[in-house]
DNA sequence: ACTTGTCAATACGGTAGCGTATGGTCTATC
DNA sequence: GATAGACCATACGCTACCGTATTGACAAGT
């Protein structure tokens, strides 16, 4: 994930050389390693092999890409919450949410992207995320016969419970490195979760 | 929190105008209003009424005031600590963590270092209160007769539980704004964080 | 072949922040 | 009250990045 290769996914001669897209992409990565301030036009112009020139045919300005950056980050989120409703039993619905703590992809950008949630241009899509997810569990719980306001608290501690586990994991990655660890522990946190 | 005005806790006139401890607290500060990247020397220094000219006479250089200020957080979380350790019961003590969620003081100093602990520079002080934080909380477990891995598992989950709440709580402060709503749900998180 | 529109390179000016060098001011102390 | 050291101001050069303006390359359609 470098190069100023452009010529990935064999993209046909007649498609633009750049699209919005590869630039938003671009950004959640560097969001992803560095935060809000790694999403600079230039270097990422330089990751990309171009100059600027490019970046602002393509957008008004650095603001704008975060935001194209943080419409493409939810797109995908809101999917992700979509395919995760798929699962009919509740219990087991509930338990992918602690089972992708582990999927080193999408619980890495949403980390990422919770971590500068304090930027006024971030907040609006990851309050929504959150909300989804929210709403997701608190749906789970209802279908387990909870009452809604119980099925809230525990919602509330699922995700929760989600967000800060991967936060830790990534600041402490020795902590269940082993395939034993974790899986023993994803048994702890649905027992205590998926009553 | 702000002012050009040095006098307050009317210090000594002898003692020096701004001591690396003041500027440690600014760059805490600016660390909890907008990340590391506001931890700057020349806004910082317009913060406190002077210019870079009295920085530069404290610190070596930016990195050396970083490391001066989270050396002063890691001080406060480890007597924090210990302050929480003096609880005699185990599950008072534990249920203290999660009111302590509630403190809009130490909570959202808290949050805003584990949020930059992806820096090199901040990631060692953060992983070591980590560590800390569930040792104590291992500790508490193995009181109530639990075993060691087991306490480990209960340790992880009840302090994955406090990040992940402050963080959220932080970005949807919609959530609990109720007195009742925070206490049903400090409850709630009480009876399964502590069986 | 000529034109048009798309995409990118280059060159430019502007700002914010880092770090240095040097000089100034106050205070304690003799 | 002269001096030395602690503390701060000012001025400077440097780098990184933002945004604009202009020009250039290249493809598609005519």
């Amino acid at each position: 994930m470098v190069y100023p290769d452009r010529m990935k996914n064999h993209r046909a001669k007649k498609s633009p050389r750049l699209t919005p897209e590869i630039w938003a992409d671009a950004a959640l990565e560097a969001i992803e390693q560095g935060g809000l301030s790694s999403v600079a036009v230039e270097p990422l112009a330089r990751l990309l092999g171009v100059t600027k020139g490019s970046f602002y045919w393509h957008f008004e300005n650095r603001d704008a890409l975060i935001r194209a950056a943080m419409r493409q980050w939810e797109k995908r989120a809101i999917h992700a919450i979509a395919e995760a409703s798929r699962i009919t039993d509740p219990r087991v619905r509930l338990r992918s949410l602690i089972l992708s703590s582990a999927d080193r992809t999408t619980a890495k950008l949403d980390l990422a992207v919770s971590l500068v949630a304090g930027d006024p241009r971030v907040r609006p899509f990851a309050r929504r995320v959150d909300r989804r997810w929210l709403d997701w569990a608190e749906a789970a719980y209802r279908e387990m016969g909870h009452t809604k306001t119980d099925a809230k608290h525990w919602a509330l501690s699922a995700y929760s419970a989600y967000g800060g586990l991967i936060q830790i994991l990534r600041l402490n990655p020795d902590i269940l490195k082993s395939k034993r660890a974790w899986a023993q522990h994803a048994r702890h946190v649905a027992g205590m979760l998926v009553p």
